[in-house]
DNA sequence: TAGTACATGTAACAGGTTACATGATTGA
DNA sequence: TCAATCATGTAACCTGTTACATGTACTA
């Protein structure tokens, strides 16, 4: 149910339509969730099947209608209602963990060299993290309640990102001890 | 796929039934994978077809069959050549953190105690890890190849509890500013 | 002229969750 | 006597991924 919970949290600040909704997902709001646009068409069905969002087509020359969203007030309720209700810590599932488990099989150059790359991921994540910093949250320690909210969220990606990257470096250190 | 691969990453070390794998997900490994047995009994399925791995029945008084998986030379070689493939960094979906994005409507203190119960859970999780280490790496800093592998998956799960308790921290402390 | 952005969608499949089902043994 | 542990499984459902489909307009 939280893919409904995460468009309808974007919902609340303005409409959208899927086309966007989908872009939003793959940048900022990408740092806590992800839904590729099949999934948010589907959903967006199902949201405006339960009432809790509406739609307005615009129609446009040569490309299809524009169906805009909007989250209705039985949407809003629904969204309070579920943020009031405590939920679990998000289960975690890392692939390059798995070969990390299983390295002395894999090889410690194979392990290394994939722990590299994902260092360089990181690294490129966490820069465009701090663009974001640097262009919606200048002045950091003066944010109003509103602003404060979406910062904290962009916090917990910048802290995870330097977080992967110290890991990486402290693992690239004990698997290349005493060579 | 993965999850097939890391249930071929614990097979690797010795045969398994999928009872024992399935507290083995929720155990140690949990830092990293999760998997409830109806997955796993699935997966043993299909690994079963593919010849990654073979199954042994061991009759039992009073329950059903022990089944005990073990891999075959077929499923190393196939373990082998998936950790040689690069992968991709894992997606985050973090449904505390859909919350406090749209913290401005859900309210200021409901976010306040969900961030507080989560820091509760990481407290309590970090603990759990922290007797792991005690208990299987004593001696951290003279490991041997083969134990710095698990140990690096357990020290990355560690720096994740504590940097979510840290965020918490953090959040609460720009959130209850100015009251 | 090739690729990207715009804008929506269907269909098939893979992966994950929840509920239900069986039935002996052991410990509180 | 109640709950937990042992040990497996089916079925239905929900969520997520990948491929395919359409068609214009703009930019390199």
């Amino acid at each position: 149910m939280a893919l409904a919970h995460a468009i309808l949290a974007l919902l609340l600040d303005c409409p959208f339509t899927g086309y966007d909704l989908t872009k939003t997902f793959a940048g900022s709001v990408g740092s806590f969730w992800k839904a590729t646009h099949q999934q948010i068409y589907r959903e967006l069905a199902k949201l405006e099947e339960q009432a809790w969002v509406t739609v307005e087509a615009i129609p446009q020359v040569g490309r299809p209608d524009k169906k805009l969203y909007s989250i209705t007030d039985l949407g809003q309720q629904e969204f309070v209602a579920w943020a009031n209700q405590p939920c679990d810590v998000s289960a975690v599932k890392e692939e390059i963990l798995v070969k990390v488990f299983a390295g002395a099989i894999a090889g410690t150059d194979t392990i290394c060299q994939e722990i590299q790359r994902h260092r360089q991921i990181h690294t490129e994540t966490l820069a465009n993290y701090h663009q974001i910093e640097q262009q919606f949250f200048a002045d950091r320690d003066r944010l109003s309640n509103e602003q404060t909210f979406p910062y904290l969220t962009l916090r917990r990606g910048i802290r995870y990102e330097i977080d992967w990257i110290e890991w990486c470096d402290e693992a690239l250190e004990r698997l290349t001890n005493g060579e």
